[in-house]
DNA sequence: ATGGGGGCCTGCCGGC
DNA sequence: TGCCGGCAGGCCCCCA
């Protein structure tokens, strides 16, 4: 589920429960998740204020009053679901706990908030509120797509001479931070640029014009996303309903959407991973 | 330095 | 019914 549009939905959905009430309790279920927890994770935070709820890419990073943030993501099969919010907006009673459900966060005001994650590529640690974005994970980061540093001739710059394939190069979070393998082969299909162009061979013009696309797309997936928070009271944890908006994603063998283009969805794998595009118009 | 591939996990689905 | 291969929205790390 987790690109940049659905850990800004989840973030958005979290913050009316957590922001400015305290950890209670929190519950951890096992020692790792990825990673091992951070030392006495449980201790640093039971007690704590959760000041503020951000995203930087696809981590979510809670602001604690102890002066330490929470960093979480979501991996590819990570869920956070809401139970006993005092709002009225979700379910009211707390469901019997699930397989997988490997960290509770028992909120002061009544909230609960689990996160599941069947494949465990999720990620929790703790770290100081000042200095976070030197956290390892977040050092390393390039823009983020929907922010001012994000435009035109970054993108040029970082595509010169790379010898990669243009979908590599957009899910290399160095370059560009929150891009995943969905909303790249949406992007490439809405820029008419194949994947297996090299990014260091496509027209300055046709690479500047990918910047407005990317967050047009993300942008998009977001407000498509934050319409349906009723997935969070559902605990489906799916993809609000752009999933319906898909042009290519998930749909090789069927016509291409293009206007006049003959051509059919095709599917290939690029290092491991599925691309979907139009052999036709994307060139 | 850059690019490619393996590996981490579980669950689900289709084919035999 | 069961087993097996393939696939899944991510990303670190190692190797050439």
């Amino acid at each position: 589920m987790p690109e940049l549009p659905e850990v800004e939905t989840v973030r958005r959905g979290l913050a009316p429960v957590m922001e400015g009430v305290v950890i209670e309790r929190a519950e951890i279920n096992r020692p790792d998740l990825r990673w091992p927890f951070p030392l006495h994770m449980a201790e640093r935070l039971t007690g704590q204020r959760v000041a503020r709820l951000r995203r930087r890419s696809k981590y979510i990073l809670a602001d604690l009053s102890s002066g330490e943030t929470l960093l979480i993501h979501l991996g590819m099969s990570g869920r956070m679901l809401i139970s006993g919010d005092p709002l009225g907006t979700f379910a009211h009673t707390h469901p019997a706990a699930q397989k997988h459900d490997h960290v509770v966060l028992h909120m002061a005001n009544g909230a609960r908030i689990t996160f599941n994650d069947p494949r465990r590529f999720g990620v929790m640690d703790l770290m100081p509120t000042d200095g976070a974005d030197t956290h390892k994970l977040l050092a390393v980061l390039g823009p983020e797509p929907l922010g001012n540093d994000f435009h035109e001739s970054l993108l040029v710059d970082a595509f010169k001479g790379r010898n990669t394939p243009v979908k590599s190069a957009l899910l290399d979070q160095r370059i560009v931070a929150g891009l995943g393998n969905i909303y790249v082969c949406e992007a490439l299909f809405r820029a008419r640029i194949s994947p297996k162009r090299k990014a260091g061979r496509i027209a300055a013009g046709r690479v500047a014009a990918l910047v407005p696309i990317i967050r047009d797309v993300l942008q998009e997936a977001i407000a498509a996303g934050g319409s349906s928070l009723r997935d969070f009271r559902q605990a489906d944890g799916e993809l609000g309903y752009f999933q319906h908006s898909f042009d290519v994603y998930g749909r090789e063998g069927a016509p291409c959407r293009t206007p006049d283009c003959t051509g059919t969805v095709a599917r290939i794998v690029q290092s491991g991973r599925s691309s979907f595009y139009c052999p036709v118009c994307q060139r």
